[in-house]
DNA sequence: CTAGTTCGATGTTAATTTAACGTCACTGAT
DNA sequence: ATCAGTGACGTTAAATTAACATCGAACTAG
């Protein structure tokens, strides 16, 4: 069959409306996607692959499931290749902060994996996450000392969290904590999810000083939870993409330091 | 089980005949076994379904292949030394001490991380272990909840370990422990440090079943510390190099499963 | 000891999923 | 414009699975 539809991506749309489905009924089978979306029961299999491999779906033989809590955000490994250049430049932005000798806590976002990707050259460190991705990077560093973070796993976030994890954390004091969040307006950062929120709490908690890194592209947003006031942080790391008036609305409330991404 | 040729177990001497033809072919396709073995395409599905499970195939549409070790593909640098078959055999044997449902702590050994390897097909599994390797092992496997023990990260073994680590054992229950040791005699098992001896003592007082992995190079040999009494494990699983004598005073303290390293 | 029951292994059937291949529109270069 | 290349989609046949049926052995109660 040909795309005859005036639609710019029939193929983006059809998986969206088929997410959708799913999340509204919970489940579904490969029959009633194929007759909703007008397309082969094979076609159907393919998007639905391509939605489960995102983490948006659960694929089981006979139909697909909803996959609680995943909706929202994009998968860990598209975040980890988006926005790079920003997220580069704010790490590097943020190394200022450190110091040899001092501790830190870096939590599960790809811009603080670009942070301690630059850690070495400053050693002798010590250096807390729960993120998998930045225990893999820390652990080849001679001359920092990694404490990881234990607890339940998060496929989505490939990081440690849950009671475990934000327990360890308060028992711990670190001079400087590296933040990111999904949301942010001028006022106050958020976190789509409750455990998460818990664990960068904690996080904050048991810092001297509290960094947050934020890519431009988040904010301003909100999310269902609320993380912490923005004045309640010592410093924001921007991108030089956030616009000019959040920006000046920011600078009343916090010290804000803007990355400038080479180009 | 239903025994209708003179066989006394007709389904294992077949699971074995398909393992024996598929290891000298390389490769079958489910009806080449069925035709083989004289049984339906079904139940070669089902017998190949539990050597797959048991890491001695590979399974995939159209047929199975010999198993050319995925496992240790990656990283030529690490352990290359030998003993990995023992290892292997170990792991294949300590897998049929596994259920679906059940929830697992797997320590910092190489023979551990073995056996986390054939742990996907018995999803859905908890699985806990303060190993970097088996987290990188295990993070990928759909339906296997990961708890990962955080604390001090060791160079010298690639896991965490410390207070943060055995005071999140303590506060955890599993089904099964899988504990390897450095050092053991008939009697009892050793370690060389302190440190590590404290978490293993704790995943031992977590697990209602304890289960020592013993390669037999390491026995009879003693270590500083002392870990635990032989009879202390439910079941000790090693490779078939160790020696008769000890072998038969082991059998007088524990249950002992010796697994055959080739056929 | 025997009849009934349970249980595990296997076969049967139908539905689902996959791989392989064919078709069609679109793209871009000659 | 033509034609090969590419990607999306459909078609078909084979492979695989789930669900159910069957059969015999072991087990139990009387």
């Amino acid at each position: 069959m040909s795309t005859r539809r005036g639609d710019a991506r029939p193929q983006e749309a059809r998986q969206q409306a088929i997410a959708e489905f799913v999340a509204k009924q919970g489940s579904a089978t490969a029959v009633e996607l194929a007759e909703l979306t007008g397309v082969s029961v094979m076609t159907v299999h393919r998007d639905v692959d391509e939605l489960a491999r995102r983490g948006l779906l659960r694929k089981f033989r006979g139909g697909v499931s909803a996959q609680p809590s995943t909706v929202f955000e994009s998968d860990a490994e598209y975040r980890l290749n988006a926005r790079v250049e920003q997220k580069r430049a704010i790490a590097a932005r943020a190394v200022e902060c450190v110091e040899p000798g001092d501790s830190l806590m870096l939590d599960d976002s790809t811009t603080a994996l670009q942070l301690a990707a630059l850690l070495e050259p400053l050693a002798p460190l010590t250096v807390v996450t729960n993120y998998r991705r930045t225990i893999d990077e820390l652990c080849t560093m001679k001359d920092v000392r990694l404490i990881a973070l234990g607890g339940d796993y998060s496929r989505t976030h490939d990081s440690f969290n849950g009671l475990p994890c934000t327990e360890a954390i308060s028992s711990i004091s670190v001079d400087t904590a590296f933040i990111s969040t999904s949301a942010m307006t001028a006022a106050m950062t958020y976190h789509q999810e409750q455990e998460i929120v818990a664990v960068k709490r904690a996080m904050l908690a048991s810092a001297a000083t509290k960094v947050l890194l934020m890519d431009s592209s988040k904010m301003p947003r909100t999310a269902l939870h609320h993380l912490a006031a923005v004045d309640s942080y010592d410093r924001v790391i921007v991108d030089d993409g956030v616009d000019t008036a959040l920006l000046a609305e920011l600078r009343d409330r916090v010290v804000v330091d803007v990355a400038a991404t080479k180009n």
